[in-house]
RNA sequence: GCCCCCAUCGUCUAGUGGCCUAGGACAUAGCCCUCUCAAGGCUAAGACAGGGGUUCGAGUCCCCUUGGGGGCACCA
């Protein structure tokens, strides 16, 4: 039997760190034993649904790489995959049910539920509901539903416990005394959701319920179900939630507002990932770009291998020191028995740094292809790149060297060389307004003029012995030389940065240097 | 309240009774390299939640306590 996997994300919000993390571990799965992975869209609570949610989770899959056999946009065999167009096969389920004694209606109203429900937690007790149709017989329950249609219950079976067999979390085991029968169909006809996911599974033909842990305590009632409907059940693999980075709460949407902090808002305002006349307040309110979505890294410039790296080796281990786990090493593999069955707290750092790496290991030309989109949101490139200014991005790219671990990082690093310099007071006080700065800034144009090529290694060659003749440090040359040419104080090699500047243009920033520096 | 689950450095983890004086990684600190900033190299500090058992021997098995999480819906 070949495996197959799901992912059934509800689109009530952003495709999120957590939800990430569970469908990459179903799609590894999937490849890692040659199976299917389906994505089918839980939509069936039409108050919280956005149908405008669903695009950018299906974008975040894909930007990731992680790509679905069946499901939205690819269709398959066992559609819809929207559990909205499929409540016919719930109701069709719920019938049989009815039919063969599993379930029975319920007329009980909310107001009396209310009630049992306060009655017994004063007397300190569960509420566990039996209706008083168990014990009506099915072809009387069939009719009684018919007739007036209401709630229908699953009638759990007593006096036994349900085994979990769960790949991950172990063997877990509740007494059916401690289930509520529970509801599975609506009086309008809907289903519930541990009923619509038992009947899609079952007909989606999943053998690998991979889901996130919140959903053990459901999966007793899913289990009956199956029983009920005489499938066979699926293997269960319930994996630890994402906690919330230094905490031991779950990660959730519902603390993006959190993560909004000025320093998040500045970042995404110097990538240009918002519109520049949004204000603070604005952007604070955009609840789609926060460290908790994944189109948040995207914005950054993260590399998605770097975050399916990282979010495969959370909770998941290959060994005992692997921590770089290309794809393909990770599809070979991956196992449900090296899941961590404890929570992991997500840790930004650790992602950040593994997005170095990845960074590192991408081909400079691969580095050139994805940096320019950066640029051009920034409006430091043009919407079409010629060759000369690709050349020039490539260079910038080389003299950045290790220095970038993100995309956006090549705004710190390299934004000078596609404008004019932004002169930051504090380095002009520190390297410029220094006594005799502005004269050795004078000297040192002149040393350049001579130099041609005006190439790395020929300023090297020859301003080395300019500062040995005048007795200098090459250190106190290159402060002023950077301020003066960049504006900041950090960045690649200084002659580096004049080489791709070209003469012309380094003697020109120099100038504005010394205007800038004398004026005052 | 009841039910279920979890527990190794700050964080991610290795560990399945002797290989553990508990290993690796991120982060942190120091040093080296160096024109700045990164990167890199070296070094340091840092954990088995507590208490009982079982055993010749326990991070590893059992029980209790504590702490945390999840569930107990006509949400998903």
């Amino acid at each position: 039997m070949t495996v197959r996997t799901r992912f059934a994300p509800s689109p009530t919000g952003y495709l999120h760190i957590g939800g990430v993390r569970t469908a990459l571990f179903n799609w590894l799965f999937a490849r890692r034993h040659g199976g299917q992975f389906i994505l089918r869209i839980d939509d069936t609570d039409a108050e919280r649904n956005r149908p405008e949610a669903l695009q950018p989770i299906l974008d975040g899959f894909r930007w990731l790489g992680i790509d679905w056999d069946e499901g939205p946009d690819v269709g398959g065999p066992y559609g819809p995959y929207f559990q909205a167009q499929r409540k016919d096969l719930y109701y069709q389920a719920a019938m049989r049910l009815l039919e063969t004694g599993h379930a029975y209606p319920c007329y009980r109203t909310k107001e009396e539920l209310d009630a049992e429900r306060k009655e017994a937690e004063k007397a300190k007790k569960s509420y566990i509901h039996r209706g008083e149709h168990r014990q009506t017989p099915p072809d009387e329950c069939l009719r009684l539903y018919r007739h007036k249609p209401a709630l229908v219950r699953l009638k759990v079976p007593e006096g036994r416990g349900v085994i979990i067999d769960d790949l991950i979390a172990g063997k877990v085991e509740v007494q059916t005394e401690a289930i509520g029968d529970p509801v599975i169909l609506r009086a309008d006809g809907s289903a519930l959701y541990n009923f619509a996911t038992a009947v899609d599974d079952i007909h989606l033909k999943i053998t690998h319920v991979i889901r996130a842990k919140e959903h053990l305590s459901n999966t007793p009632v899913q289990v009956l179900v199956y029983e009920a409907l005489g499938a066979s059940l699926p293997k269960f693999a319930h994996v630890p939630v994402v906690n919330a980075p230094g905490s031991n709460k779950k990660l959730s949407k519902r603390d993006a507002k959190k993560f909004m902090t000025p320093e998040i808002v500045a970042k995404l305002r110097a990538v240009h990932a918002v519109p520049a006349d949004w204000t603070d307040e604005q952007v604070m309110n955009l609840e789609t770009l926060n460290p908790v979505m994944v189109a948040f890294y995207q914005a950054l410039g993260y590399l998605p291998a770097a975050l399916v790296n990282y979010f495969g080796r959370l909770g998941w281990s290959l060994d005992d020191k692997t921590e770089i786990i290309p794809l393909e090493d990770m599809i070979r593999h991956f196992g449900l028995e090296r899941v961590n069955n404890s929570p992991a707290a997500f840790d930004p750092e650790k992602l950040l740094w593994l997005a170095g790496e990845y960074m590192r290991m991408l081909p400079l030309e691969d580095k050139t292809a994805g940096v320019i989109p950066f640029l051009q949101r920034a409006e430091l490139v043009g919407d079409s790149v010629d060759e000369a200014t690709r050349i020039k991005i490539r260079r910038v790219l080389e003299a950045c060297g290790d220095r970038l671990k993100v995309y956006s990082d090549i705004f710190q690093y390299g934004a000078f060389f596609f404008r004019d310099p932004i002169y930051d007071p504090q380095a002009v006080q520190k390297r410029l307004r220094k006594e005799g700065a502005a004269e050795l800034l004078r000297n040192i144009s002149a040393e350049l003029e001579k130099i041609a090529p005006f190439e790395h290694a020929e300023l090297e060659t020859r301003l080395k012995p300019y500062c040995e003749a005048n007795n200098l440090k090459i250190g106190d040359l290159n402060h002023v030389l950077r301020v003066a040419t960049t504006g900041v104080t950090i960045g690649p090699g200084v002659f580096e940065i004049l080489a791709i500047l070209g003469k012309e243009e380094t003697q020109r920033r120099i100038g504005t240097a010394l205007q800038l520096v004398e004026s005052v």
